[in-house]
DNA sequence: GACCTCACTGCAAACGTTTGCACTGCATCC
DNA sequence: GGATGCAGTGCAAACGTTTGCAGTGAGGTC
């Protein structure tokens, strides 16, 4: 039963090819200095003996784990699996793998930043994405020595990738303000959402922006929490129409949460756009099959981009250079017109 | 700079509290046999210190990574996404970390396979979700000594969690027969997919012995690849609605080619359940809002299960026990009727 | 032919834990 | 009052790499 544990080593291979483990050690990792007869009799020897180096003593030696966390407020959600399918993406065509850390309610975020602390052993770097980081935060992590990229918000400690989330709720309610409409409502995040998420916040900035540029103010009855989910988007929609005095379109924050105003529609006979415009954002698969107007992100690409960000810091970090805590935005908002809006 | 990296050791603490190291791990871990004085002594020392154990040195001491690797064929489907959160969630209960592995395409794949061999020494175990595995990587890698749980499918090695997919297709296909439909079409996977995945197999032997039931046997005609995506979806119910003699209803192997389908009803301003009946699978979240019958399945759930059958392995192992690998199936499917089906 | 260079290789000290074993007292038992 | 047991602690050997430094020859230069 125990020969089924514990592969051969590096000794073992050093042994058997008749060097020291010091040459078997650069010949396999490819430096130079090892003349090639050598290095093709130990790679055949490793072959043979299905000799595979231990990570954990190679990372215990050299201090790099060529691991990076990616904390995000869910896996499953269809905004952060895209974000996580880019970045792992990106982390793995550079030798990295990926840990995934959900951090899903209040605990779970309070349990995460004091984990944090301790990861300046366990990886080389951690992604954080929507989940703010107060900058109190921030300089004890700074000082911890952990390398950090923030996505989806910024602090003045790490380097941050963003989208322009102002833009998003700009766009939406412009395109709106376009189509004549000129009382929007507007389903959002949580108010007061644990995760304290900024996102939300900016997209209502850019809803609010647009609706002062034409002298609009905005009428805080017309904000309904959508949650982010489908359901929730529903709900919103039903009360939202069941005011007194109803808008005549909405802007969702999220493709989920349209689909589920949209249902709303449905459930009353009513159709979009004459009964009601409605704008989301993400462009989701789905959103095409119903014709729904949306801002489209890249996820996939942030994600990436992200990752990108985070291994030049790591890279620059390892070279003594002083990272940059610039914030960056990924130019990828993008109005796509559809037939929710468009009669 | 430099002093921002590397943080104290555990002979940093031992020195600072005046202990051995031995007794610093111990008290550490909450190992028995430290005096009660001593280790509240030196849990504040650590706390002082900022003092967390690398797990880079641990790994190495005790060959136990708290490591388990996640391979699935995508990271953002709805279905993995989902699997992914369950299988996390319950690993993380226990102590162990996730890394993800989307292996997304025949060259990955195979990279995957021989990557396998290695990952005895980098991680605990790893979960294998629908991506078929031969009997004879499965010896081989058995003989590596990993230890694995297969999910989805399964091979004479490893333990297996599965959902029984005979029965979806059976369900799915059984309740458009009882709501009198005759000609039933499939809207399926990839028929030669190169992750050679075995689930839309299984669901078309249930659409088949169902039919065979009531004495139909299929038309080959009727199955059309719509390759788990809802575009694909769409374009397989343009192919079936343009067949000179075409089908009642479909059966859709998952909600997503569902919704496409759906959408090319509606383009050709076609209804379900009269025009045209559909039955899906997953129970995805815009399930509920389209009306669309479909199958559940739980794949958060059945990530979960199949995370802790993984680790009830490593325990066993741990223990010198040796490991069973029987196949268990989760007993999750059910037909959820909505007005897709149901006029 | 002495000297230098340089490609190749080995030695051994890290890296930071865990853990088997041995040791020390003190309390308990008869 | 000596033997026994046991809680608490330390010593030192592992675990399997990486890497700075030193050494060894062979070939080139003058």
């Amino acid at each position: 039963m125990n020969d089924r544990r514990r592969g051969s080593s590096i000794e073992d291979v050093a042994r058997e090819s008749g060097v020291s483990v010091a040459t078997v050690s650069r010949a396999l990792r490819g430096l130079p200095n090892v003349a090639v007869a050598t290095r093709e009799r130990i790679e055949k020897v490793a072959q043979e003996l299905g000799y595979h180096a231990n990570p954990s003593a190679a990372r215990l030696a050299t201090g790099r784990t060529q691991l990076v966390q990616l904390a995000t407020p869910t896996v499953d959600g269809w905004y952060f699996s895209r974000f996580l399918a880019g970045a792992i993406d990106e982390l793995a065509a550079h030798g990295y793998e990926a840990i995934s850390h959900p951090v899903e309610d209040p605990d779970a975020r309070s349990r995460f930043l004091s984990d944090l602390l301790a990861m300046s052993k366990r990886v080389d770097g951690v992604i954080v994405v929507d989940l703010n980081i107060s900058e109190d935060s921030a300089v004890e992590l700074w000082d911890a020595g952990i390398r950090l990229v923030t996505a989806g918000f910024a602090t003045l400690r790490f380097p941050a990738v963003v989208i322009d989330d102002y833009r998003v709720g700009y766009l939406a309610t412009k395109h709106l303000l376009e189509r004549g409409h000129r009382r929007i409502g507007v389903i959002s995040g949580e108010p007061n959402h644990p995760l304290a998420f900024s996102v939300p916040g900016l997209r209502l900035a850019g809803y609010t922006g647009a609706l002062a540029e034409v002298g609009i103010t905005v009428d805080p009855h017309l904000e309904q929490s959508g949650r982010f989910t489908a359901e929730g988007g529903r709900i919103a929609m039903e009360r939202i129409l069941d005011m007194a005095d109803p808008p005549t379109a909405v802007f969702a924050m999220s493709d989920e949460m349209a689909f589920g105003a949209w249902g709303a529609l449905n459930d009353r006979g009513l159709r979009w756009p004459d009964d009601m415009a409605i704008v989301g954002v993400d462009d989701h698969e789905l959103a095409t099959l119903v014709g729904l107007t949306t801002v489209r992100l890249a996820p996939r690409r942030f994600g990436a981009f992200a990752a990108s960000r985070l291994l030049t810091l790591i890279d620059a970090e390892e070279n003594g250079d002083s990272p940059t805590a610039t914030s960056e935005t990924l130019e990828v908002v993008e109005l796509v017109e559809r037939t929710s809006t468009i009669g």
